[in-house]
DNA sequence: GATGATCGTCGAAGCGCTTCGACGATCATC
DNA sequence: GATGATCGTCGAAGCGCTTCGACGATCATC
């Protein structure tokens, strides 16, 4: 019963069924829908209004092919070993949700596939533009990025910037923060349980920002700073903090970045005869949703991955409009304070001063 | 000095280019590059080298317009609240490998667009298929994919799956596997912490199945049964665990459906004076790395994402083909037995037999 | 009331591929 | 050695859009 009853329905409705149905030519369907000329009311409403009828979308292909746009952004995750997988699954979250705003589509590429992948996906133009997440300080990527005249947007920020555009945590300010809480705090020792020791290996920006921030707040602060990596798990999260607490029983403070690392920092350390917080305060880096349900309720930096993924986003975008973007933006860290921080207790054994 | 050079380089190879190098029509070098046609050995080296100094990759879009084919599929995640996220992942990673071995690239679309983002999608020739997960029991778009014509495959099954292509664990013979289990080291009260709330009342599939695999498999060996729902996060399993205990003191064996669960499951039991797994029994349902460090390692029910990625590829693959793929495909659920089980205790205080 | 600018619409061209039919060249067959 | 099948290649057409130039119609202007 409707207009199209009675069509054979070959597969797809086209822009010339719905300009046949309008009554107008193919273009001024098409200029309707993109808006890039002046167009009557009247005929405005009768085209819509045949679109909604028929159910039009344009092709993406055809499209593609004749404006020289897809559509599309591409998203560059690691979605192998030792990532924060939440965090990444926050940004991707976000990121999606900001490209569907702006009417993009995102396409999921894993990191595995390295340069050549970028190189592919740049040359067939299957998409417009790139979000590259998991930069490392020395990314091979990053050079291709350059010469490839690709829009791009780095989560992460590499030596050398120059040119780029990157979002990030301010991961060092972030690791200052901590710091500055606990030395406030009145700690004198502290620890940062960091990542897992293959991504300092890997040479991954926000791991060593955050440890050289950590460190030089503590020398400002005059705190003595222990510095490790920490792998996922409880098993091993036992181990570290044995040999930590073995070797700087004095130890006060924690400083723990890797999320899949905290749950059982909280559950281990009073079973080895550590309370927090009256023994020991603890502060990580991590998505807040995480600290606010711990036991207890951690004091945090929040990793912005939700903020960070919609700015990318915004700044891809206008970098597809030809608008220079800013070399880096990091968002200020802000601390969150809970209920796994307090006061350094009074030194007991072996204290200084 | 490349054959390339003085070229103005106006953006992209094409077909032409690549051509015109070789010697040949642009047809032959298509029939080349996708092997419909038989082809000379020496024509074929010919276009092949030119394909490889020329760099040319085929335009997506222009490819996509002319074969009917985008070499796209979509992979829709339930991208917000409640879910596993590190099975999310896994399965996410699977699938992009997989896809990219039969050549197709995978657009992230979140849940949240619903039936009119899979309409968009399909109307829009975006994507060739898609894969959908986080499929309810009732879900309002399973009517809409049996009549889009849109090859699927289903992640979960739905109600009433036919005319549909699913992959999924056998949760139902997951659940029952764990009671048996712990029946068969005589344990006789047990219960099941499941899924957070919220995922029963969406009717999600493999958290209801669960549920009755475990009370089936209870009745069956005569032990009895609680069931119950288990949020994120260390507090709510502290409340959870408490009430479970204080209503139910004598409940030795425990199933855990909620990786975000176990460990706060784990760290919180010897707090109530219960240890694992003298006094109580843990056996999971879980990615099978996160049970291997857990402490003590855990004994579960492993959930294969990687393989039902790869299975759901490889299934939309032949659906592709014009390939009928069969209803459901239920991987068999394999117990691992590790340290987080053991025979049960003695019975105490209110023992009954 | 003639004149130039703007508005609104149309039709043609072209984006870069794939696929179809055509057609010589080569092959096996009787 | 003629004949039909197969092989290998070419050129044209067409996929469904966007964009450009053209051109009446309408508008403001002197």
């Amino acid at each position: 019963m409707t207009a199209t009853a009675g069509r054979p329905s070959p597969g797809q409705v086209t822009i010339a069924d719905v300009a046949r149905h309008a009554g107008v030519a193919a273009s001024t369907v098409s200029y309707v829908l993109s808006g890039k000329r002046a167009i009557s009311a009247l005929t405005r409403s009768r085209v819509l209004a045949s679109v909604q009828l028929l159910g039009y979308h344009p092709n993406a292909g055809a499209r593609a092919l004749a404006s020289r746009r897809a559509n599309v952004i591409a998203l560059v995750l690691p979605l192998r070993a030792g990532m924060q997988v939440p965090v990444v699954m926050q940004f991707a979250t976000a990121v999606v949700t900001t490209a569907r705003s702006y009417d993009h589509d995102v396409l999921l590429v894993t990191s595995d596939e390295g340069p050549a992948g970028l190189h592919r996906i740049a040359a067939s133009a299957l998409v417009d533009g790139v979000l590259l997440m998991d930069v490392e300080l020395h990314d091979p990527r990053v050079p291709l990025l350059r010469k490839l005249a690709l829009p791009s947007v780095l989560i992460g920020v590499p030596a050398d910037p120059a040119g780029l555009t990157c979002v990030d945590l301010d991961f060092h300010g972030a690791g200052a923060e901590c710091v500055g809480h606990l030395a406030g705090l009145g700690h004198r020792r502290i620890a940062l349980l960091g990542a897992p020791a293959a991504v300092y290996e890997r040479g991954t920006g926000f791991a060593h920002r955050t440890r050289a921030g950590v460190r030089e707040a503590a020398d400002r602060h005059g705190v003595q700073v222990v510095t490790l990596p920490c792998e996922d798990g409880a098993i091993d999260v036992r181990r570290t903090l044995t040999d930590l607490l073995e070797h700087h029983p004095d130890v006060s403070g924690l400083v723990v970045q890797n999320e899949a690392a905290v749950g059982p920092v909280l559950a281990t350390l009073p079973t080895l005869g550590r309370r927090v917080p009256s023994d020991v305060s603890v502060v990580a880096i991590c998505p807040d949703e995480f600290a606010a349900r711990s036991s207890p309720a951690l004091t945090c930096v929040p990793v912005p991955a939700e903020e960070v993924g919609r700015q990318a986003v915004t700044l891809l975008m206008g970098k597809l409009r030809d608008e220079a973007g800013p070399e880096a933006t990091l968002l200020a860290p802000r601390l969150t304070v809970r209920d796994s921080t307090a006061a350094a207790p009074v030194v007991g054994v072996g204290g200084d001063r």
